[in-house]
Order: C-alpha cells, then structure tokens, then sequence
DNA sequence: CTCACATGATACTTTGATGTATCATGTGAG
DNA sequence: CTCACATGATACATCAAAGTATCATGTGAG
C-alpha cells in the first residue's frame, strides 16, 4: 500500500504528488470562489474521481485544512526572501502585492472567515497571517508611507480586500493580470483620484 | 387562516411583519458572514422556531429570494434620494457611502457570487445593483473625481470591496460605526498615504 | 510483456440539512 | 375572560452531500 521497496517507489510518488498538486491547487480555487462547493465539484474541476478524492483526504474536513496549510506555505515561501531583503516598508509593500495579488486564492482564502468555522487547529495559522499583515501595516505607518491617523486593522483589511479584488477580476477577465498589482498598490496609497 | 375579516388583521398583521421583518434581517446578516448557515442557525438568530421559518418562506430558495428582493428595495430606499438631490459625482458619492456602509450586508450579499447559483430570477436585480455601481464610476471619472486611466471594473469593484470591509470592521468592532463611512471615502479617494 | 499500483467508476451507507405535519402554548383584540 | 391565530416544539420524511467498499481499467517501471 505505500513505499515499495526498489526504486519504483521514486516514479511513482512523483505521478502522486502531481495529482496532489493538482487536486489541492484547484481545490482552492474552486472553494475561494464558493465555499458551498461540494466535493463533486471539487473532484471534476480538478479532473479526478471523487474516489481519488478521499484516497488523499481522508475528509473534507482535512482537505480544508490540508488546504490551508498548503496556503500558509505558499505564502511563506512567497513573503519570506522579500522580508530577508530587508528593504524599506514602501518597497516590501510592492513586492508583496506583486506576489501576492496571483496568490490571491491562497490569501483570501486564509483570511477568510468560512475557514475558522470549518476549523481544526486552524486557527493559529490564521491569526499567523493576520499577525504578518498587520506588521506590515505597522511598519508602513511607522515609515510614514501610510497616515498615522488610520486604524491598523483599517490598513490591513483594506490591503486584504484590494489584493483579493485584483485576484477576482484577473480571474473574471476583466483586469489584466500584469495590471493588477500595479492597481492595487497605487489604490492602496492613493486612492482614485487623479493627481 | 387568512384575513379576518374584522380590526384584528391590522393588529395581527403588525405582529407578522414584525417577525418577518426580525428574520429578513437577522438572516441577511448570517448569510453575509457565512453563505452556508443552515435554517438552524439563522432561525437561531433570529430567535424564532425553525417552523416558522417554513410559515413565512416555503423553502431556503425562496427565503434567499426574498432576501434579495429586499437587500434589492433597501438599496433602492436608500439611493433614490440621493439621486434625486442632483449631486455632483463626489459628493453623490459621500453620500452613497454614508448610506451604503450600514447596509453593508445588504450591500454585499447582493454583489455577491454565492447568491447568483442560488438563483432563481435574480440575475436581474443583481446586475441591476452591477450596473448602478458602475454608472456612478462613470459619472466619477466623467467629473474627474477619479482618474481618467482606471478601468471602470476596478473602480466599481474597490468600491464594493471598502463598504464591505468597512461593514465588517464595523460588525467586529474594530471601527467605529461613525467612523467607517469617512474611512471609506478617504480610502478610496486619496488612499492611504499621508498627505 | 507483466506486475504493482494509481485511478475511475459505480453502488452502497451514513449523516446532516431541508421540508412537512401536528399539537400544545402564548398572546393580543374584543 | 375567551377566541383566533401566531408561535414553539417535536416528531417525522426526504434529499443531497459525505464517506465507504469494491472492482475494472490504465499506466509506468523493470
């Protein structure tokens, strides 16, 4: 059932790891859009028997939380070398939205509040994720890139919200995908208004 | 069962809308924060018995129905007059949100994509709300209040995102009820950046 | 080719939410 | 007070999604 002992073993995991990959990406996209979706749907976006479904998640429960680990991952490897270059508040903002607006999936779908409900164990890598923004928005506020006057959640979820925006209309057609992190940056510190 | 014919039915009648009025609003509510809340928990919230939820709407459908349909007549209550008072686009705009953030809820339950796969007949009202949102961005970047070069989308859709988020800070209490419609405006304005 | 194993398909059971029917209780109008 | 009717509670029926079990087929490694 698992590990044969010869190297077969190596191939073979590597076909299981791509129908991993596949089912938890589109897993993701899938739930971002409609929470409500039901493992069917799951199964047939991601092109595999529902089956194949529960061989890897033994519950929706644990798809759900296999999922959110996956997304705390993705954006810990996403946001960790931006951090280590330790630029200035205004630029790790730009680099992060760059990479954050295609991960919107992922973001969204940390910060959203139909996970804690569907939750085990979950919620520390939320409130993780919630820390991480909010010390953003702290240091942008202490570099003075945004007011001082502002709450910090205000900053957070207004960050939250533009970076799943962008992601949705991407998705939808309606915005190109190399505009959108240019968007949300210039709607996050200037708003709409013409200069 | 129906109509007595006598003064009681004002009375009477006063007692149903009260509870019907109770539910609408407390299931709207629910269903904004979690499109997937059974009966149970709204009937929970509104503090009524699950049979009655069944008297006043004959299936989950319909209740979802309704509740558009009214989200839909609140909208309407609230901007008409606005529109009426022949505002230039800035401060129709101040007023909308004024307006807008406390009927968060219904505001975003009406843009949102869960409810158009519950539907029954109600793409035209929420496209009605897409098109309204969408013609004050005209009109605002007709007035130059908002820049020339921003596709109209994004205009719409960042507004939708800030009431929401406002409405949601609000409801946590993180922010101030007075407080979040100026966020709002200034946000989608001038962003965040000091002056 | 052939063997091991991943997958798909299908049929089945279980579970939770939806929907229905009924009766007892509360309440306000006359 | 009393009657009509709205409500709550409960028990029950139905349905869709979740979860399980099994077998036939596909596929890649040796």
């Amino acid at each position: 059932m698992k590990e044969s002992n010869h190297s077969t073993a190596t191939k073979e995991n590597i076909r299981q790891k791509r129908t991993r990959e596949k089912v938890i990406n589109l897993a993701m996209h899938v739930l971002a859009k409609n929470p409500k979706a039901s493992l069917n749907e799951i199964a047939e976006a991601a092109e595999v028997g529902r089956a194949t479904l529960f061989r890897y998640f033994k519950s929706r429960k644990q798809l759900i939380h296999e999922l959110v680990v996956e997304a705390d991952k993705k954006l810990e490897n996403a946001t960790k070398p931006i951090v280590e270059k330790n630029l200035n508040a205004r630029d790790t903002l730009e680099e992060f939205i760059k990479v954050l607006v295609p991960l919107g999936a992922s973001f969204h779908f940390l910060n959203s509040e139909q996970i804690q409900s569907e939750g085990s164990g979950i919620e520390d890598l939320y409130r993780n994720q919630l820390v991480r923004l909010k010390e953003l928005s702290k240091r942008l506020q202490a570099e003075k890139v945004v007011a001082a006057n502002i709450p910090l959640v205000w900053i957070a979820v207004v960050l939250d919200n533009l970076i799943y925006a962008a992601w949705v209309t991407v998705l939808e057609g309606d915005i190109a995908p190399n505009d959108a992190p240019g968007l949300v940056l210039y709607s996050f510190l200037n708003g709409l208004s013409p200069l």
